[in-house]
Formats: structure tokens, C-alpha cells, sequence
DNA sequence: TTGTAGGCGTTATCAC
DNA sequence: GTGATAACGCCTACAA
């Protein structure tokens, strides 16, 4: 381009001014004559100045106005779950307020990551504070690596060390409640469909509760066995229909072995595992009652109202913005842990006999 | 916290060397000798020093590392779009060579804006580069406001003044296609669902073309025209499943002026439209053919395979990555405009007669 | 209300 | 291979 941007000084002294009295025109921290606030404007427009370089104003400030979102995986299949979606809405909407922007980021590459030519990380990115998402392993990492940098971190479903807000879920309490619907149903033959187990993500039957690294998983299995000990536990690959559709295929191939409940650890996949019904000629809910997890609007689910734990999804963001916002300003934010309301939907019914 | 964190100055003096030479153990710009970086690695260590401060780092450099991209939604809806989505992915995964991260912004709230607090915006976020996404009203502003400010911007799916590069789709002569197959197959009777016409989003029956200020709507629809002049269109009021269900329902409702054929402008819209054809008893593609648009996996449309329009959508998100990154080495891109590929799947057949 | 001074933490440049 | 110096562009005391 042509010659170097105008700076801040360039416009005080177009405007005949100090440079500082340009800057208050723009930031409004201190009162200015009419005269010269339209003097410095009209220089600014001359001189083609938009305002502040907000490089040079996070350095001074000390504050860059971006709050870093940390993920476990790629952006693509974080955002393909309806949760993470109002997750994120919440949260942006609760830094808008603070003047901040959401980057996003992934946790680091790991071993590979020496060869990889570059990339934009935790450690460089000029971040206010970082909200941690999700519930394994990586995120460890990540996490150390912002509490070296001093920087305010959330934690959201995970589990963080001492004195780290977490947004936390009564996923066990929850679950523990559907399940408790079911046998007052009087289902008995239950089936439980998990979320992934650890990164992994092996689909197929399990043999033992043992295996499972990922919280929110084990926490709702929790829930599930509470009231159901014995219950068989199929693990789902991912949370979608299609996972809960394999599943559901496997669990009702055998006629003589099909179970009259299915606990399914999360709304999409219930939506799989009642089209596996319907295919295998079931009806949901006289032959067969389904149980989702999460409340949300599955698309295309349309004549079914799942019976689901509805969480809080929105607000588990915004709780997390919130959060943030307190740790920016000094104080330091309790962890808080919301608790999911049991919805009946038309999905589960009495015990076929 | 206890006192002021440790700068790079404070670990060259701990180390007993330059804070120029610091800077370079830590850049690894210049070759430095064994000794000396064990000596200021080591005095980091001690100082609990994490590395340079990305905010004077980005102001001394010009850069920060960071690319914005600009939405004219909230996050949660425009992330309900695969297409979207998995553009994202193609996206970050362009700019992680170049070290650039991704900030998400959204359009000025517009007058509104006024009274709101502050915000992140355009005019204030440390970005090098900005990706505009969207084909309507405010992001005209947007790229406004990024033009002024001389920061290199790429926009997909909209129109864009001189010299800026655009990621297009042949959109019209794809539609033009589908519609063509249908003609071929023996298809008169056909109805279009749309994607939205304009930011209203009004559902329902459309008098005349003239009303659609969205570009990739007006485009698919003048494809679809191009075979089917006359062909009665109904708007949905978003792209989604349950959308295409609506208006589904509507189309089959008169068993009397039922369509042989409709064309939908996305896989969503199709997958909808193939469920309302279920529950009015029409089979798929023995009594309707249904065509989408997009290429994207329809979680839980399992049995289909829709026939549909493939584009690029990662791909579409990469080139706005590499075009990014040419701008950002001062060379200037051309535009792309990507062809989608027709697909022939299992929802559409011949006319029945 | 306006101007002066100094520094935020880093890194490019150039001399040694 | 290492060090001194000078910006990068802005903002905030403080003084006038």
C-alpha cells in the first residue's frame, strides 16, 4: 500500500493539538472542548485515521479484549454438538458486555506438534482469559499452560485444580432421575447408550464402567447404574442420530433379547436409537420408552417429545462469561453447578408386560 | 497476585546477557550459542517466565496473529449450518500454517449499537485479516469499516467491491442442473423450497422473485427457473430439517396439485421435505423426487442417499485461509468461484405417471 | 481543558 | 554470537 498508516500523533499535529488530547477525543476518558474534538475529527478524516491501533492500545492497556475458548478437538466436530452450539452463544453473549471476542482455539498438538510449521497457541495468543471446554485429557495440558501465564481461566465440565471456576453439571443426579422414571414404569430389561468413552471413541458393548476417562460419560453411567446396576452398556462412537442408530441396530437385533427402556446418554442419540426402533417395527413408547439427556431441539425429531434431562446449555455459556468477566475485574467467581430439570416427554411409557 | 510478572528484560538481567539476545533464545530468529540459551532458559525458569507477552509482541511485529470472522447471526445459528461448520474447519485449518487463530465477530448491532456498552468490534479487535461470511445487508458495513482500516479481507459468498477476493459458487448453473435431471427424468409438476429470502426470514409462498435480497437464494433460484419457469416456490424461513418439514407438509397437503418433483435449496431443506413426503404416504422417489443442495451428511437420514448438488464447503473455507495468507505476504489473490459436482443419488426417479 | 513526559514489553537493526 | 539502541503506537499521571 502506499505510505504508512497515520497514527494518533499524526492527527494531533494535523489537528494542531497534543498528541494526548487526540487520544482522549477518541477514548472519552476525559472531557473536550467541542472546537477541538471537531478539529481533531476532521483531522482524523483527512488524514484517513479509523481510531487507536488496538495493538499498540492492548499494550499500553494491558488488556486485549480477547478471551480464548479452548477445545479437544476440530472446530468442525465440536460445533456438530447442539450443546457446545448454545454453549458458545451464551458465552458470547455474556463477554459482549466486557468488550470481548471469543478465539478460538485448539489444545496443542502434542508430540507432533515439533514439526508442525507453526500454529496459533495458548502460549502466544494475546488472550485475556480462556475458557476450557470439554472433559479429558489434553485439556490438562492446557490448562497448566494458562495457569503458567497467570491467566483466568473457566473450566467448563471438566475437572481443574484448586481455586479454577468450573461450570459443572449434576450429570449423575440427572440421570439417576430418568432412570428412576423408567422403573416406575416398571421397566426392568434396560439398556443403557453411552457417549464416547475416552478419545478412542471405540464403539461396541463394554464389559466394565472401569474403562471410561471421560467424566461427563461416567458421571451419567453413574447416574444410570444408581438405579440400574446391571443394566448392559453399549458406547456410542459420538453424540449424534447416526451413533444412536448403530446402536439402537445392535440393541434390538435379537428379538428375544430386546430391552423394553433404553437410557441414551444424550438427546441426539436418543433420536438414533428411536429410529432403530421404528425400523426394527417397535413403537415408541408402547414397545419400546427411550430416554434422551441435554434438552435440546433435535432437528427433524418432529412428532417425538423426547423424556430428557434438560440442562442448561445457554446459561452454562453465559455462566462461564460471567465468570470470566468477575475474574477480569478481580474478583474471583465460585464454581457453579447447575442442575438439570426432568422433562416427560411422549418417548417412554408404562412397561410393556 | 503477588507482584509484577517477570519481562524479558528481568530474565535477561537474571541470566546476565542483552535483552536482545533473550529475545532471540526465545524467537530462535538468530543462531545463539548452546551456553548462553541454557543460561536464559534456565533464568526463566527461575523468574516463573512463560515467554514474550503476545501483546508487545504483536504491536512491535505489526501483527497479531489473529484473523476475525465476521458473522451477520448469532454464533449458535450460524453454526447450525454444516456448511458452515465444516467451512470453519477448512478455514482453520488454512491459517494455522500462517500462526493465525480465529476470532469470531459479529456484525455491528447497528443503531442499537449506540447505547450497548462497548463490544468487540471490528474497529477495535487486533486482527490482521478478516473473513466475511454471509451474503446480506450488514455485512456491507462490515467491509466498510475492514476496507477503511486497510486490513486485507476475503469475502465468501457475497458481493464485495473492486480488488476484493471473493470464494463464489456457481450456484445458478448447479441448480440449473438438478432441475435439468429432473426435466429428464420426466418431471412437469415441480415445486422449489428456498433458503431464506431476506433477514425477515417470512415463511411461505412467494408471489414474484423480486422480493430476495440473499444472493445464494436468488441464484439457486434463477437455476431452478432456468428449466422451471413457472414452477410455485415456497420460502423456508431457515435451513433445517424441520423447516423442510413445513413446508414439506404444505406442498403435499392437496393430494390434488401435488408436485412429481421438488427441487429444495439445501440438503436440510430436502431432508424435511422427504419426511413430510413419508407421512403423507408418498413414497421417495416412487411418487416424488427430491433433490437438495449442499453435498453435506444429513445426520440420521440414513436409508437416503439425497441426489443433491456437492460443493466444496471445506474447501470453500481453505481457499478463504489461502487467500488470507497471500494478502497477508503482500501478493493479491484472485477471486474463486468453486463448481459444485451433481450428485445422483436414491430421492429422485422417474416421473410417475 | 490541554500539554508534557514516560513507559507498556518486545524485537529489528546494526555495530561490535 | 552478543549487545546497545531505537522504535512499535498508545495512554495515563501529572503539571500547567
Amino acid at each position: 500500500m502506499s505510505t504508512r498508516r497515520a497514527t494518533i500523533s499524526d492527527v494531533a499535529r494535523e489537528a494542531g493539538v497534543a498528541a494526548s488530547t487526540a487520544s482522549v477525543v477518541f477514548s472519552g476518558k476525559t472531557a473536550v472542548s467541542q472546537a477541538t474534538r471537531e478539529k481533531v475529527l476532521a483531522a482524523a478524516e483527512r488524514l484517513g485515521y479509523t481510531g487507536p491501533d488496538p495493538r499498540a492500545a492492548s499494550l499500553r492497556r494491558g488488556r486485549s479484549g480477547i478471551v480464548g475458548v479452548v477445545f479437544d478437538e476440530r472446530l468442525g466436530v465440536a460445533f456438530l454438538d447442539p450443546v457446545t452450539r448454545l454453549m458458545m452463544d451464551g458465552l458470547s453473549e455474556a463477554v459482549s458486555p466486557i468488550g470481548a471476542g471469543l478465539l478460538l482455539l485448539r489444545t496443542a498438538a502434542g508430540e507432533a506438534e515439533a514439526t508442525t510449521p507453526e500454529g496459533p497457541t495458548l502460549t502466544t495468543a494475546p488472550i485475556d482469559a480462556a475458557v476450557l471446554v470439554g472433559y479429558s485429557g489434553r485439556l490438562r495440558e492446557s490448562l497448566a499452560t494458562v495457569v503458567a501465564r497467570g491467566i483466568p481461566v473457566v473450566v467448563i465440565e471438566g475437572d481443574a485444580g484448586e481455586g479454577i471456576p468450573r461450570i459443572l453439571l449434576d450429570n449423575r443426579e440427572a440421570q439417576a432421575q430418568a432412570a428412576e422414571h423408567l422403573r416406575r414404569l416398571g421397566h426392568e430389561t434396560v439398556s443403557i447408550v453411552t457417549l464416547p468413552l475416552d478419545k478412542q471413541r471405540r464403539r461396541g458393548w463394554i464389559a466394565s464402567d472401569a474403562e471410561i476417562s471421560i467424566d461427563v460419560t461416567r458421571d451419567r453411567l453413574q447416574g444410570a447404574r444408581d438405579v440400574y446396576p446391571d443394566a448392559p452398556v453399549y458406547a456410542a462412537a459420538a453424540s449424534s442420530i447416526d451413533e444412536g442408530y448403530a446402536a439402537g441396530r445392535v440393541l434390538f437385533a435379537d428379538p428375544n433379547r430386546r430391552p423394553t427402556a433404553v437410557i441414551a446418554q444424550s438427546d441426539l442419540l436418543a433420536a438414533g436409537v428411536i429410529r432403530a426402533a421404528e425400523d426394527a417395527g417397535l413403537r415408541v413408547p408402547d414397545d419400546v420408552s427411550i430416554t434422551g439427556f441435554d434438552g435440546v431441539v433435535v432437528d427433524g425429531l418432529a412428532p417425538y417429545q423426547l423424556t430428557t434431562l434438560v440442562q442448561a446449555s445457554t446459561e452454562k455459556g453465559r455462566a462461564a462469561g460471567e465468570a470470566i468477566a468477575a475474574m477480569l475485574q478481580g474478583r474471583d467467581p465460585a464454581s457453579i453447578r447447575f442442575t438439570c430439570t426432568f422433562r416427560d416427554g411422549n418417548t417412554t411409557g408404562p412397561a410393556p408386560r
